[in-house]
DNA sequence: TATTTATTGAGAATACTTTTTAATAACTCC
DNA sequence: GGAGTTATTAAAAAGTATTCTCAATAAATA
């Protein structure tokens, strides 16, 4: 859960005997760059690319975006779609967590240090190596809960 | 977040409009009935019904397993695998967390009374009616760190 | 610079989940 | 309790997200 360049995610990949390619550097610069609050799927993702002019193919981001998130640059968020979608993995204090309606899908974003803390204090306590800890709560929100509910 | 009886469904169920079904009530029970700490995929709760002789299709398993948790009776998990698990969602003291391994998919339980208290809490500011809350930490465990990462 | 081999792109393949349809059966109202 | 309405089911087909295969490419290493 720390801010990586394309240097460090460089040194990192390659003290691993993997390789740094100019597809890792995009897409982890398009992640960086990306407003606060937004989180893409692969196919998010792949638009972007195409409308930017960059070509990469479906394969390497399903690749690129299980790579990176195995490694706690990315955060896998599931939003109640029927597919993954992710964001860029920030430290404290722009760590935060997800309030989801089971219903229409709309997403909240709140902060709790606290939840960050327990994450750390058990991870720590089992031995693990935290890459990430994200409080998701479903629930149903106002409108939905005014709706004659559609199943 | 509160415990359910066959009875407790149905009427939940009808004062929607919808229906009690054997199905539905034997998918229940199942997992009322399922030991601390298990989770059943969608095609493991097909395998386990035909063990004992029921037959429900697996479309009604998905339909079933959907529209229980969306009713907050139960909790759909992400455990890393690429398929969803549920279990029953247990109100306090019995509600907990789970620590995942981003390699192997080892999963360790945890409760914590907090993390409880910080998803009621924000949900009710924002409105939203609280189906479940959950602590989803990504880490790599004690055996993998060691391991010669294969990706 | 040559060598090794991780990575890419393209498309095929897989796996999970949803949809469609006709038949069934749960609920409601009388 | 029975008839009518319509949610639900089973089965198969369809859809969608994701992974895999393989030959070609290009990082890293020496």
């Amino acid at each position: 859960m720390s801010m990586y360049t394309a240097s460090s995610l460089k040194s990192e990949l390659n003290d691993r005997g993997w390789r740094m390619t100019p597809q890792r550097e995009t897409i982890l610069q398009i992640f960086q760059n990306l407003p606060k609050g937004e989180h893409l799927s692969a196919e998010d993702l792949y638009n972007h690319l195409q409308q930017m002019g960059e070509k990469i193919s479906l394969s390497t981001i399903y690749r690129t975006l299980k790579l990176m998130a195995r490694m706690g640059i990315l955060r896998e968020l599931e939003l109640g779609e029927d597919h993954k979608h992710y964001e860029i993995n920030q430290p404290y204090p722009y760590h935060h967590h997800h309030l989801i309606c089971v219903k229409c899908n709309k997403t909240i974003e709140f902060k709790s240090d606290s939840v960050l803390k327990i994450g750390s204090k058990t991870s720590q306590k089992e031995g693990y190596h935290l890459l990430d800890c994200q409080l998701t709560i479903h629930a149903v929100c106002p409108a939905c809960q005014r709706a004659i509910s559609p199943l």
